[in-house]
DNA sequence: CAATCGTTTTACGAGGGCGTGACGACGCAC
DNA sequence: GTGCGTCGTCACGCCCTCGTAAAACGATTG
């Protein structure tokens, strides 16, 4: 869920002062010091953005980004500058960065940036939906509007959580099968989270709050016991 | 076949941010970062539309456009320039420019000018009239009146700074849909912009004080915990 | 230069979503 | 029935998000 910044950067001063920058701002970081590993890391994990050092021993940065896109790669690349390097080469379609700060530059100034084309690279398309994301789900009884975050069952409308949602979609995508409490929480909680199994429990009691007709007696979402829940889609009643 | 379109701007960010909003549109898209030199590419390649910076060093988009114009050519340009720039002069038939987009500027209100004016330019004359941006919006209970930059609601009209009317046309163009903050952001401030996050939260809170009854529980611009906001089409008081 | 207006930033408080632990109820195996 | 592991539920508290007032800023105007 936290977005993962990769950090390429030689110099190991700035190195660790940017992820402590990064990480104190509720991103998480890893770091790459030159252009080999960079690519290496790149590749062996998901990253939301790279800062990429323009001058480093080896491979520069100039030749990361266009590696990084040649491989497919769409992501927001920010370029890390001297002062007086030439910028032009930088930005452009040949290599595709994203935006540059120009060193020395101002943590509040990066953390601006790095918020700004965030937010440019995923809502420049109007809604919150990520694609391929239907805006309307039926679930038996239970219509689900992504757009509104409203859930409409039984003659009444709830509105939903993010988190309700996402878990609205899963059990959407794969109905009437029993799915594990591990998938559910790798799915919607990210692989990286590692909760309490009574998390779960929590919000699947306030989903059936929402759409159950007697949330006690739950026609709708069953437990598997000992491997997690199932979503009936053809319920008895 | 792709439309071509040749973004002159001097400023790194802008065009490439502009570069790759067109090109997610299914544009084909080339830079020249000064006069001198989009003339020269401009006379080497074969281009749909033209986005031209005003104010830019060495050879100004006035002059661009003017050379343009004066080789005889009748592609269509779209002004690009600065809130406070003398736009009086941009248009009209000495120059040349079909149509303009005052900076920072939304995506979607580029995109929307860049098609209509494709949309216009494939028919017959060019009128330069905004025929995206209705004049008056009727929203629920309140209407916008955009020429006066006023609110009515309720009884009572309330005058609208600038960026309370973008909130407001943003609403109305995607009525009862959760909004993000990034979405909003970046149509009613631009995309370059870095601001805040608050700063969205104090421009809302302005609107529910002219739009809605009770601003302290908001009917109307209702919040979306964790994504945005979210404009009721019909409210339930 | 002072005044005004729109806008942005700051600071602080309120509220909601969410995670966690306690504890009891339930299901399953024996 | 007994015992054990799993699940439901409640309550509490953290923390992030949001609301709001007030101050700072900047551009425009007289």
């Amino acid at each position: 869920m936290k977005k993962k910044i990769l950090v390429v950067e030689d110099d190991e001063n700035i190195r660790t002062g940017l992820v402590d920058v990064l990480e104190s701002e509720g991103y998480e970081a890893e770091t790459a010091s030159d252009g080999i590993i960079a690519l290496k890391v790149f590749e062996r994990d998901q990253f939301d953005m790279v800062l990429l050092d323009l001058m480093m021993p080896g491979k520069s940065g100039y030749d990361v980004a266009r590696e990084i896109r040649a491989s497919g790669s769409r992501v927001p690349i920010i370029m890390l500058t001297a002062k007086g390097e030439e910028i032009d080469k930088v930005l452009g379609l040949e290599l595709g960065a994203d935006d540059y700060v120009t060193k020395p530059f101002g943590v509040r100034e990066l953390l601006a940036r790095v918020a700004a084309l965030f937010r440019r690279s995923q809502a420049t398309d109007a809604s919150v939906l990520e694609e391929d994301e239907p805006a309307a789900l039926q679930l038996g009884p239970v219509e689900v509007d992504a757009l509104r975050y409203e859930a409409r069952a039984h003659g009444t409308t709830h509105s939903l959580t993010p988190r309700e949602l996402k878990l609205l979609r899963l059990f959407h995508a794969r109905p009437d099968e029993a799915l594990s409490r591990d998938f559910l929480l790798n799915e919607a909680w990210g692989v990286d989270y590692f909760g309490t199994t009574r998390t779960l429990d929590q919000h699947i009691a306030q989903l059936r709050k929402k759409v159950e007709q007697d949330p006690a007696k739950p026609s709708l979402i069953v437990t598997v016991h000992g491997v997690g829940y199932r979503w009936l889609a053809s319920p008895t009643d």
